[in-house]
RNA sequence: GGGAGCAUAGCUCAGUUGGUUAGAGCGCUUGCUUUACACGCAAGAGGUCACAGGUUCGAAUCCUGUUGUUCCCACCA
């Protein structure tokens, strides 16, 4: 026995094997796409993560899903193709190494260009292996000799082109206009990187008075009266009859001095405020559109680092919020200031910094959005892309709808640089994939190229098919794409999805995938979002050295529903990891029950449990194959969970104990459903499944392909036998409970039954589960004191000199009655109503017959307790 | 202001096209160390499926409204 023990070790140890086992896979190129293969490909894409930090559960969650979709769709015969990367993430990098240098004491300026390029670098491919480690650990099954990043060469290229073709089509422009100014990272950024917060602010009331007439002022409402120096307006609504006889007039900036126009704009809401506006068009939106329907100038009084410039007098230097108060203090002082109020309004922040954003006119380049947005609403709205769930589509549709240009440059120097070349001598740009050295129109040498980078995301957007070699067309782009599969958090639809959608179509006239899948966020066990600032982050990592990777991987998929978000505990893991352990014992079980079992069939030999299991085991695995197929993974692990516990532990090998030693034939059914489990679990829990498989494949590693339904399994018969004797021990334990009888207490039972063959034959199993020492069957009681249990096929009676405690029982049974009443008299009605007979389908009718038959005949015999003659 | 989701057992959530007696995990109660597993086994308590209408033979499921709640988009100075 003591070396029995040693086959399988009492618990599995998930941190000694997981290494070990991936290190086999990949060794062994499991994973590796085969040119050559004949197999239909499935293609995903993997979002490369950031090389900024460790992988969280975000992660976790997001590459667990893919590898559970890569595993099963190579298991059902496809050759898979996903490749792993990272993403540069431009901005949150460079702010990184810049952070790191300023604690060495460097700054980037004075580094210069090359050298911080080289620390990026540097830091790229410190934590860029890190993070490629972590994927390894989490399982994923993606092929890492193809291993790309998106600042390699070929996403460079592919980058460039793509800014040379759209320049060309003058959808990429250059132009001076409003735009997000994050002043802490010195930057522009796009307007979905700005989030927009709640906070309270004072609404100050100002004094415009009239030039020409110095009793008659008008009242202007602003939050932001540190910009008046920027003001060249002041608009009312065209039909504000308040305001009719200022229009046209001048009135006289408060402190400035300077004189501006009263103009009259639709944009202006006049029930807010005063119903007056200050137009600044250099630091506010919509004032810069109102300026330009107006023609007017756009006057920039605030610098790149957030103070006041040169034009504001007195203030100038001043950081914006600082001006502000020391502004309304001399308003109020000359008597400028009518009142102030708080009120509640959205500031918006930098996404990166949390820094309050400045709207600032800038020269940036841009990206046209109208016509790539059009073929990218089409091909969703005709489902050539499809989302899941399929509530997606329209907040994505909606975002297409209503999207505006997008600013791509960067001021940052750690991304790809923007190819536009500017000639010195005649200020013609030339924009060329390629570095050059000389101007394109006047041939001068004295060029230099753009000091701007790229948004991070323009590159990303590129990714499905920059990976796969574009703006070359090789073969594996043909037969690749459009991919099959990108899987993402719902956080991302607008930043990636979106744009990898729209970039696809206009560069390579394909889609890009044709599913996209979205989760939720991983949160923490209270339901908030896991940040540093809480402290509530789970490191993936940390729990992968606790539990193991498929604990972690198991949790996460447990209970999910794709596009919602979903809780990470500690406590939730513990039940993944006793569902790991329950399998790891099941299959140590049958091995030290005997060495030399394997996964067979011989189905002359096959017992009713046999059939009963087999048959479970098939129809599962049909309906899970259509749950995977539609990414219900959710629902796929809470039947294999169900098919494996509940089934396979609880029943059926508790049936095969009690011949277990001296019959190989079950004992080798058992594995072959054990091991048809392991492998639908497979993509789940990759690492314990294959160590386990090993066990019963003379220690080969590898488990291959997926189970298909077997019609061969296909018996009814015997398993409606089964579940006879299944009802049989249910209602004895159940009885057996109710009265308080101890495990170690055998009782006699009589059966009254038709089938007395099925239970003669299968006695040994009844009486052995159910804790029973006699069974007569069909054989007449000589005790009036008995309990009784009334099945559809059977009726069991137990003397009650075998159990205790009577009167308990007769409360359970007037319930029990009760119940049965009510549903005898509910079925009634329902087969008496005419209707429903006439048009429900006919397979519930008969249900609800036979239901009532079988209630019928139970109310019956419990009514006749105490007279429990059998009556066959 | 516009849009979307959610509301089911004490807690976290499933419930796939409407169809028998609405499920799981955790927690709780009772009894068990019975030839893997106490990270276990057996049994049990606990739900007017947010509310009000409607469609239907039949509604947790479909429709309308109400309330509560979460999120996204817009950004009224």
């Amino acid at each position: 026995m003591e070396n029995k023990k040693n086959i399988i070790e009492k618990s599995y140890n998930a941190s000694s094997t997981e290494q070990k086992i991936y290190d086999f896979w990949e060794n062994n190129k499991f994973f590796k796409f085969d040119e050559k293969s004949k197999k239909k490909v499935y293609t995903i894409v993997m979002p490369p993560p950031n090389i900024t930090g460790a992988l969280h559960m975000g992660h976790a969650l997001d590459l667990t899903l893919q590898d559970l979709v890569a595993r099963y769709k190579r298991m059902t015969g496809y050759e898979i193709l996903w490749i792993p990367g990272t993403d540069h993430a431009a901005l949150s990098t460079e702010a990184k190494v810049v952070e790191m240098l300023k604690k060495r004491g460097v700054s980037k300026t004075k580094l210069g260009y090359e050298k911080f390029m080289e620390e990026c670098l540097a830091w790229k491919n410190k934590y860029g292996n890190k993070i490629t480690q972590q994927i390894r650990k989490l399982g994923a099954s993606c092929d890492w000799s193809l291993e790309r990043f998106t600042l390699d060469k070929g996403c460079s290229k592919a980058v460039n082109e793509f800014f040379v073709r759209l320049y060309n089509k003058k959808l990429i422009y250059r132009g001076k206009r409003i735009v997000n100014w994050c002043p802490n990272c010195n930057t522009s950024i796009s307007d979905i990187e700005v989030d927009f917060k709640e906070s309270e602010s004072e609404l100050v009331y100002l004094k415009y008075f009239l030039h020409n007439d110095a009793k008659k002022f008008l009242v202007v409402a602003t939050t932001r009266p540190e910009t008046i120096f920027g003001d060249v307006a002041v608009a009312v609504n065209p039909s504000d009859e308040r305001y009719q006889n200022f229009i046209g007039k001048e009135v006289i900036v408060p402190i400035s001095g300077h004189k501006i126009k009263v103009i009259a704009d639709e944009y202006v809401d006049k029930n807010f405020g005063t119903g007056v506006l200050k137009v600044t068009p250099a630091h506010d939106f919509a004032d810069f559109e109102i300026g330009q329907r107006h023609n007017l100038e756009n006057v920039n009084i605030i610098n790149k680092n957030g103070t006041l410039n040169e034009k504001c007098g007195n203030y100038s230097g001043l950081i914006t919020s600082k001006a502000r108060k020391t502004i309304i203090d001399e308003l109020e002082s000359k008597n400028l200031l009518v009142k102030k109020e708080k009120i509640k309004n959205n500031v918006g922040k930098c996404s990166r910094c949390n820094c309050t954003i400045e709207p600032l006119i800038s020269t940036q380049w841009f990206l046209k959005m109208e016509s790539l947005a059009k073929p990218a609403i089409k091909v969703v709205e005709d489902k050539s892309i499809n989302f899941v769930p399929e509530r997606f589509s329209k907040i994505y549709m909606h975002w297409m709808n209503n999207i505006k240009d997008w600013c791509i440059s960067r001021q940052i120097w750690w991304g790809h640089r923007i190819p536009a070349y500017y000639c010195k001598d005649c200020e013609h740009i030339t924009v060329s994939p390629n570095k050059i050295d000389f101007c394109e129109k006047c041939k001068s040498k004295n060029i230099f190229q753009d000091n701007d980078s790229l948004d991070t995301w323009f590159s990303s957007a590129l990714w499905p098919f920059s990976v796969l070699g574009w703006p070359e067309i090789p073969e594996k782009f043909l037969r690749c794409y459009p991919t099959d599969l990108v899987i993402t958090g719902y956080d991302i639809i607008f930043f990636w999805i979106a744009r990898m959608i729209f970039s696809s179509i206009e560069l390579t006239g394909k889609i890009p995938f044709k599913n996209v899948v979205i989760h939720g966020l991983v949160r923490d066990a209270q339901g908030r979002k896991m940040s540093k600032s809480l402290g509530n982050g789970i490191d993936p990592i940390e729990i992968i050295e606790k539990y193991g990777v498929d604990a972690l991987r198991l949790t996460l998929v447990t209970g999910l529903t794709l596009g919602n978000d979903t809780r990470f505990s500690e406590k939730k893991i513990e039940g993944s990891r006793n569902f790991i352990n329950k399998i790891w014992n099941a299959a140590r079980f049958l091995k030290i029950s005997n060495e030399n079992i394997i996964s067979k069939i011989e189905f002359e030999n096959l017992s009713i449990y046999d059939k009963w299991m087999l048959n479970k085991l098939s129809n599962t695995i049909q309906e899970i194959q259509k749950n995977m197929e539609k990414f219900e993974f959710g629902m796929t692990i809470q039947k294999i969970h169900s098919l494996f516990w509940d089934d396979f532990c609880d029943w059926y090998i508790e049936f095969s104990k009690i011949d277990f030693k001296n019959n190989l034939s079950n004992l080798n059914t058992c594995c072959y459903v054990l091991c048809e489990i392991l492998k639908i679990l497979h993509p789940f829990i990759p690492f314990v499944t294959e160590k386990i498989w090993s066990f019963f494949n003379n220690n080969a590693l590898a488990i291959s392909n997926y189970p298909e339904f077997n019609s061969n399994f296909n018996y009814e018969q015997d398993s409606k036998c089964v579940e006879n004797i299944i009802a049989i021990i249910r209602a004895i334990r159940i009885k057996r409970n109710e009265m308080n009888t101890p495990h170690n207490k055998k009782i006699n039972i009589f059966i009254s039954t038709k089938f007395e063959d099925l239970i003669t034959k299968n006695s040994d199993k009844i009486k052995k589960i159910a804790d029973v020492n006699n069974i007569y069957i069909n054989k007449k009681i000589n005790d009036d004191k008995i309990l009784t249990c009334a099945l559809d096929f059977a009726n069991i009676m137990i003397p009650l000199q075998d159990l205790t405690n009577q009167d308990e029982l007769n409360l359970k049974l007037k319930k029990e009655l009760e119940d049965l009443r009510i549903r005898i008299d509910k079925n009634k009605n329902l087969l008496q109503n005419k209707n429903f007979i006439e048009k429900a389908p006919t397979d519930v009718v008969e249900n609800i017959k036979n239901n009532l038959n079988s209630d019928e005949k139970k109310y019956s015999v419990l009514l006749n307790r105490f007279n429990p003659e059998p009556k066959n």
